[in-house]
DNA sequence: GTAAACACCGTACTTAGGTACGGAGTCAAG
DNA sequence: CTTGACTCCGTACCTAAGTACGGTGTTTAC
C-alpha cells in the first residue's frame, strides 16, 4: 500500500501521516532505491487508534505513551487515563464557572434592555472586583 | 508611567503589553524624539479588562469587539456573550462525553487488575468500533 | 511512449497568545 | 561621569497539530 492509499484507508491526509512519521508516532517503511515506500495494512489500525484517542481528548504526546505500552499493561494505561480524567474534570469545572458568571451577566444585561443605565457586561469587565 | 511600571501595575509582562499594541488591542502612546513613551493610568484598567475577559473565556479577538462597544450598548455585548455561552456549552458537552467514556474504560481496566486478559483501554482504542 | 497522477522531501506557513533575544538609546543614582 | 536599570525595536522562537508548496522522481494508464 502506498501512502496515498493508506491515507484514504485511514481517513486522514497524506501530510498528516508524514507528520506522524516526523514525530515518531508512526514508523517510516524502508524506501527502495527505485520506487515508493510500501505501508503494511497494520498502519491503518495504528492511525485509527491515534484518531480515536484524540477524540477522547488525548494529546499526541500522551498517545505516544499509550502506544508504547504493550497490551495487557493495564496499570500504566490506567494511570495515563486517570491523569487525563483529572484534567478533563478541572477543565469542566472552569468552563462551568465561566458559564455561571456569563449567564449571570447576560441576565443582568437583559434586565437592563430598556436602554437606561450602563451595560452590566461592560461594567463588570471594567470594574476591578473579582480579580 | 513607563511601560515597565505599567506592566508591574497591571500584573503582566512588558512583552505582553507590546504584543497587545502590535495587535491593536492597546494604543501605543506618542514617542518623543528624546526619551520614553508615557502611558496614562487608564491603560491599567484596559489591560485588567482584557485579563478579566480572558478569564471568562473570551479570545483576544472577541475582547477587541467588546472593547469597541460603548458602555450602554448592551445588545451587542449581550450578543457576543451569548455566542460565547453557546460555545462553552458545546465544549462542556464534549468534555462530559469524554469523561463518561474514559471513566467507563478506567473502570473496565480496574476490574481486570488481576492481570489476566487484555487491557480494556488499549483494546477499545485498538478496535474499530465507535469510529 | 507520453502525460496524468502520485510519491518524496525539505521547508515554510497556519492559529493564539504570547516569550525571548540582541543591540542601541536613555535615564537616574551615586 | 559612569554604571546599572530601563526602554525601544525588530525579529525570532515557542506549543500543538497539522497544512501547503515546489521541484523532482516514479508509476500507471491510455
Amino acid at each position: 500500500m502506498t501512502i496515498g492509499n493508506l491515507a484514504k484507508a485511514a481517513g486522514v491526509n497524506v501530510e498528516t501521516i508524514r507528520y506522524y512519521q516526523r514525530i515518531g508516532l508512526v514508523d517510516e517503511p524502508y524506501k527502495p532505491p527505485q520506487g515508493y515506500r510500501r505501508y503494511p495494512a497494520s498502519i491503518i489500525d495504528r492511525i485509527q487508534f491515534i484518531k480515536r484517542a484524540q477524540d477522547l481528548g488525548f494529546t499526541l504526546n500522551e498517545i505516544t505513551d499509550l502506544l508504547s505500552l504493550n497490551d495487557g499493561n493495564c496499570e500504566e494505561a490506567r494511570t495515563i487515563a486517570e491523569h487525563k480524567l483529572e484534567g478533563i474534570h478541572r477543565r469542566i469545572e472552569d468552563l462551568t464557572a465561566m458559564q455561571s458568571e456569563l449567564t449571570r451577566l447576560v441576565k443582568a444585561c437583559r434586565r437592563n434592555a430598556d436602554g437606561r443605565g450602563h451595560c452590566a457586561i461592560i461594567q463588570t469587565l471594567t470594574r476591578s472586583n473579582g480579580r
